[in-house]
DNA sequence: CCTTGCTCCTCACGCCGCGTGAGGTCCGTA
DNA sequence: TACGGACCTCACGCGGCGTGAGGAGCAAGG
C-alpha cells in the first residue's frame, strides 16, 4: 500500500484501465493529476479515489458526461440519475429485443426452407428479409409487442413444433386439393381446422391482429409465398381452397 | 407508381431514410445511382430495390459492412450471417442485462436508505456505487449469473418484501443486543433464523456463493455497512451477536 | 427573360470513448 | 554514460450518419 503518488502506467494497471483512458479523462477534464517538473503525471490518493468513482459510474453504463455531472454537480439526485439511466437501458433493451425478434423470425424461416428443401440462396434471403420488414409495416407497434409476448408465452419448443407442422399441413392440404376432394369433406375440414388453430396460437385470438395479418398477406402475396416456401400461385390456390372449406363449414 | 427515375429527396421520403443517408450509402459504395448532366442523382427501379434490401438488412441490425457483404458477396451463407449476428445480439443483451442488474441493485439500495431515513447525498451515492462494484469483484461471473437467475426466480415482489424486512430485522436484533439478551434466547434465535433464511433466499443455498458473500463482507466492511445503511461498528457488533446466536444453536 | 423558392450539389466537421501508432523525452539502474 | 522502459504530445480512425455552409440547378409565375 504505497502512499507515494502513482505514475500513469501504475495507476492504469491497478485500476484496470488503459493509460490512454487516463489521458482521455484528463482531456475532458474528468481527472486532472498534478505534474512533475518534466510534465509526467502524478496521481495522489485523491486522484485515485476519483478514478475509482469514475470507473464505478462508468460500470453503471453512464457516459463521461453523466459521470462528470454526478461527480461535479453539487446538486444532483442519485435516484433520479439511476432511474433515468435505467429507463434508457430499458429502451435500448427493447430495441435489441425487436432486433432479436426479427432475427429469430428470419432464422425460423430459413430453417423452414431447409426443412422443405427449398433453396436458400442469397436472393431468396433478400426477398425473405424484405418480405419480413414489409409485413411489419402492417402491424402497429402494440400488435408487434403482442405477437412477441405471445411467442414468449408459447415457448421455443412449441414454436418449433408449429414450424415443423406447417409444411406438412400445406402438403396434406395440397394433396386433397390436387385430388379434387370436396372442401366440405371431413379430412379437409380437419386440416383447415388445424390451420386455423395454428394461426390462432400465433394471433392469440386477437381479431385486430388477425385483420392485420390478412392485409399483410393481401398486400404482399409474393413475399408471403416466399416466407411459406410455396409458389405464389399455389399459395393463392391453397388459400382459396381453405376458404372454400371454411365457407362450407359455416354454411 | 411513377416509373420515372427518382430524385434523392423523393426516394428518401418514400423509403423513410434521409438524403444524407443516401449520400452516405453512395460514399461507401453501397448504392450508386446514375447522374444527370448537372450532377443530380437519379435512382431507377433497380436502385430503389437495392435500397429496400439495404434498409431491410439494416433493420436486422447489420452494419453497412455486413450489408455490403450480404449484397455483393456471391458466396454468402444467410443462415450463418443470421446466426452470427444473433449471437452478437445476445452478447449485447447480456451486457445490457448486467448493467440493468447493477442499476437495479443500486436502486434497491437507494430505496432502502430512503426507507430507513438514511441520507442519500451524492457522497453516499458514490460510496455505495463503489461498494457495489467492489462486491462484484468477489464473485465469479458464473456466480453473478446465478444471483441474477435467483433474483428473477424470486420475482420483484418478493425482493421488495425482503428489502423491506431487512431494516426491521436489523432493528429488532439490535434492540435485543442492546438489551443484553442472551444470544441463545428464543427471540434472538428466531430473528437469526429469519436472517439466515433471507440470506438463503438470496444465495439459493449455494455454499460457494455464501463463501463469496462472506469474503466480500470481510474485505469491505465500510462499503457493506454503507449498503446496509448501518454504522460500520454497529454492523460489526450485530454480525458478532448473530454469530454468537448461531454458535449457541449448534453447540 | 428574370426572379423566386425549392431542391440539389459538394465539402467538412462533430459525435463517443477511447485504440493505435509516430516521433521524441525522461527516469532509474548498471 | 549508456540503455531499456515508461512517459510525453499530437493526431487520425472508427460507425453512421446529423448538421450546417456555401453555391448551383430547376420549375413556375411575372
Amino acid at each position: 500500500m504505497s502512499e507515494i503518488p502513482l505514475r500513469v502506467g501504475e495507476l492504469a494497471a491497478r485500476a484496470g484501465v488503459t493509460v490512454r483512458a487516463l489521458h482521455h479523462y484528463e482531456e475532458v477534464g474528468l481527472l486532472s493529476p498534478s505534474r512533475t517538473a518534466a510534465g509526467h503525471r502524478r496521481y495522489d490518493a485523491a486522484d485515485v479515489e476519483r478514478l475509482q468513482q469514475i470507473t464505478s459510474l462508468r460500470a453503471l453504463g453512464l457516459g463521461l458526461d453523466g459521470v462528470r455531472a454526478a461527480l461535479d454537480a453539487p446538486d444532483f439526485d442519485p435516484a433520479a440519475v439511476v432511474e433515468r439511466h435505467r429507463a434508457a437501458l430499458d429502451a435500448e433493451a427493447a430495441r435489441l429485443g425487436a432486433l432479436a425478434a426479427r432475427l429469430d423470425a428470419l432464422g425460423r424461416l430459413l430453417r423452414q426452407r431447409a426443412l422443405t428443401g427449398a433453396p436458400v440462396d442469397p436472393d431468396a434471403f433478400l426477398t425473405l428479409t424484405k418480405a419480413m420488414t414489409d409485413v411489419e409495416t402492417h402491424y402497429t407497434p402494440e400488435q408487434l409487442q403482442q405477437l412477441a409476448d405471445r411467442r414468449e408465452a408459447l415457448g421455443a419448443d412449441a414454436i418449433r413444433a408449429v414450424e415443423a407442422e406447417w409444411p406438412r399441413l400445406f402438403e396434406a392440404l395440397g394433396k386433397e386439393m390436387d385430388a379434387g376432394t370436396d372442401p366440405a369433406a371431413p379430412a379437409v375440414q380437419r386440416l383447415v381446422d388445424r390451420w386455423d388453430e395454428l394461426v390462432g396460437m400465433f394471433t392469440g385470438g386477437d381479431p385486430g391482429i388477425r385483420r392485420s395479418l390478412g392485409t399483410a398477406v393481401e398486400a404482399n402475396r409474393d413475399g408471403m409465398s416466399q416466407m411459406m416456401g410455396l409458389d405464389p400461385d399455389r399459395m393463392q390456390a391453397l388459400f382459396a381452397y381453405a376458404q372454400d372449406a371454411r365457407d362450407a363449414r359455416e354454411g
